[in-house]
DNA sequence: CGGACTTTGTGAACGTGTGAACGAGCCCTA
DNA sequence: TAGGGCTCGTTCACACGTTCACAAAGTCCG
């Protein structure tokens, strides 16, 4: 209710706030204001589910008038911890690895690529960027040494697991996987995944059966 | 009730199917038979919740026995709409467009690449594997040439909703986002989004606040 | 300065998803 | 053939998330 320590934050809401955020970012220096209609329309979601949201953060809008873009954006920067950087280590430089680690869009918003870490020898070594792979023996270190926050599983599903519990033991707190299968981490972990196959394959589930549960 | 046409299958447990087939499958021929319980082990779920999604598909299980790892796996396979391909078109060949390209595991499970498209004359001409990468304008008639049934959109920001308009005008009705920016589609097409930054904002969110909302 | 208009913030109803508990049904053994 | 043990399938209660509707609160204009 007062401006810091609200209550607890829904994890639906945790997962919109992202979106927001580029929405707002996406308005440009044009705009002052915006009200939940608009907010709602280039989030792609409901006008009441947008002020409910941004109630959970605390900051107010202004009846009657809308948000004011600059606040809100400095407010939901500070919720997602977007005030400084988490250095991200990718595991696992295949083809999704390789192409992770040439995308700019992760250093570009908080989140450097500070290490690069595999586990073949045909891959250590090799540079991408200004970054050079290193093996997997010295994830530990790398940790360590880059102050890694976030671990990005890139490797194939076989491997996922232990580099899993290595990226933990190494004190991450955060993964990102991408290798499909099922990850078992503690509760202090967060985990999140992105499974290409799984997605195709709920998409040609609703191919057949029509989208969203088409009556009939 | 009766075997087929059973009542409408629960978005969340459509989301789960894929990952109770991959479980499945690596069981191994060693098993005839998975109880609920293990499957929800392996799958990462609670065991009443694995129960109730396969019931939903109508596939029996036997008492006192378990569910018949084979016969679940065809008709899960069915559900899923696995039991013909699914041509898919990659819009937007930069880093991750060829990465996805290069990337084996949709072949394999029935998702094959069949056709590669982007607006840059950098890249139309280019080879991937087998696949020539054509030219945005000609998107309509590689659709309907390769039968496409789902559309990947691997493009900037800016240029995905266009793109996504042309896939559904040339009669897409699935389609995969990785661009970082809300797409809107009629009802009739099922839309799945991955979003890399979002992700990572959501992680370092919880980074921040205790994962799943830790007691204080 | 007052009234009308706009837009937020929230309480309450609704729907969906989750987890526990338990009866029903099947197999196996004696 | 009867009994015991195991596991499914379903029911129920609860938690979570979404949506509606409306009062509160601010702005703007005459």
């Amino acid at each position: 209710m007062a401006e810091r320590g609200g209550k607890r934050i829904p994890d639906a809401t945790v997962a919109r706030l992202p979106i927001y955020l580029r929405s707002l970012l996406e308005l440009g220096p044009q705009t002052p204001t915006v009200s939940s209609e608009q907010l709602a329309e280039s989030a792609g979601v409901n006008a009441a589910k947008v002020r409910k949201d941004l109630s959970y953060l605390g900051s107010y809008g202004t009846r009657g008038v809308g948000y004011d873009v600059e606040y809100l954006q400095a407010h939901m920067r500070r919720a997602l911890g977007m005030t400084q950087d988490w250095p991200v280590v990718i595991v696992g430089i295949g083809n999704l690895g390789a192409a992770l680690a040439n995308y700019g869009g992760f250093g570009n918003r908080g989140y450097p690529v500070a290490a690069l870490v595999d586990a073949s020898p045909d891959v250590v070594g090799r540079t991408f960027g200004d970054l050079v792979v290193r093996h997997a023996d010295e994830l530990a270190e790398v940790v360590a040494e880059e102050h890694i926050a976030i671990g990005v599983i890139a490797t194939p599903a076989p491997a996922a697991q232990a580099v899993a519990d290595e990226l933990i033991a190494a004190g991450v707190r955060s993964i990102l996987n991408f290798a499909p299968t099922v990850l078992t981490v503690p509760p202090e972990v967060s985990l999140r995944k992105v499974d290409l196959a799984v997605e195709m394959q709920i998409l040609s589930f609703y191919q057949q059966h029509g989208p969203t549960s088409a009556v009939e």
